[in-house]
DNA sequence: CAGTGGTCTAGACCACAAC
DNA sequence: TTGTGGTCTAGACCACTGG
């Protein structure tokens, strides 16, 4: 009994014990009613101590089986994805948009492999820059037969991510990253040499067990994405 | 009074109102107590299920301000950070380890800009293939100030990086990814070939205070960090 | 089948911040 | 100052799952 009452102090004694302390990998816990016991401290408090160690990686949870430290922690990042419009405006630069291409076609196949059967799929190209410098390119496809009121739309002014962003929820997404090759756009837009790194984001949205869409993101030379925790 | 009493259900509800619901963006929602009474439970579910939102990134949650949608989504995607060994395993291929560098070394200044002030620092170099093939180059810098009993460790048959995670606790991490040209070391050990885009993850890892490692993984030709949700 | 975590409740006090 | 979310409590029942 030693007076750790708040769920916050718990949850640090938690932790310390399990990285420096006596509950080493493979450990099995102590049950809540017995810690609750030991730190003076209702149940309610050990469990939510409990569960957020748990959702950061460091315990496995299971019913009748217990509360065990996990041999090897999950390592895991939270990362921010921004829009571009907050993302340049955060460091003060002034944001442009401008729309390259805009077209109603079929999906191509590597696109149907990706989201599952198409009809017509809106495709739009447009730029995102920073004090007039390119910083990057949106290439999205839209399923149409999905969100056929996006065809209304001419993105003229308004980037198909904010629009999107403003009228779409999500149930279900889908993001990778890579390191990519220049292409051809990227070397028209944004001023890559050939075969330049590049770094892609490409992110597909569900709604409702249909795909909604697709798109990706090629960002300027030299970009990071970075998070702390 | 709707009888939703599960935290989940009452989650959902919330979420509906907010994607296509009459809770649009900059909306004030009625407070814990009156949510309470509407759905028929006590505050303490609402209270959960309204955490939990706001922690997708959906609400802005302030107390005597109260509970607003938030106007544009915070988007944001967890990844999970696998060990090679892990990851590759996972793919049913054999996974090798094999050392090719270990010195001690100052410090260069890049790394000291990132770490802070260091005295001696061991740098290891090392590759983990998958069926014979390299497939991450791991490139660490372990400062001996913080951690001395890893000069002890030859790294001769584990990577410093499961060492490190069966060893250590970190209190903070900086995590970024981006996209670079292939340099000498990615050419002669990836089999990249000269200027080939390759995927390089870093990560600097603190424990109180005291910046203990850094790390730069290079992925192989093609690699993809994908993750759902 | 029995033990463990998962969750809900009704009530209470508190801390913060907007007004 | 005061309203709102933040948190704790003691107790209860339930659901899953390991033995």
């Amino acid at each position: 009994m030693s007076d750790i009452t708040t769920y916050r102090e718990v949850q640090a004694e938690i932790v310390r014990r399990i990285t420096d302390g006596p509950w080493g990998p493979g450990t099995l816990l102590p049950g809540e009613v017995e810690l609750a016991a030991e730190f003076g401290c209702s149940r309610t408090t050990i469990n939510r101590a409990l569960r957020e160690v748990s959702d950061l990686g460091l315990l496995d949870r299971r019913r009748k089986a217990g509360t065990r430290v996990r041999m090897a922690p999950v390592r895991q990042a939270r990362f921010e994805i921004p829009l571009a419009r907050a993302e340049i405006e955060a460091t003060g630069a002034a944001y442009a948009y401008r729309l390259l291409q805009r077209a109603i076609e079929q999906g191509p196949d590597w696109l149907t492999a990706h989201m599952g059967p198409l009809d017509r799929v809106l495709h739009i190209l447009c730029l995102h820059s920073a004090d007039g410098v390119p910083y990057q390119i949106e290439d999205r496809w839209i399923n149409l037969g999905a969100l056929p009121q996006a065809a209304d739309q001419d993105f003229a002014a308004t980037s198909p991510n904010e629009w999107l962003v403003a009228t779409v929820p999500f149930s279900q997404v889908e993001i990778s990253f890579q390191a990519v090759s220049a292409g051809p756009d990227e070397v028209t837009h944004l001023g890559h040499s050939p075969a330049a790194p590049v770094f892609r984001v490409e992110r597909t949205t569900w709604w409702q067990g249909a795909a909604i869409t697709h798109v990706r993101l090629s960002h300027r030379a030299g970009y990071r994405m970075t998070t702390r925790y």
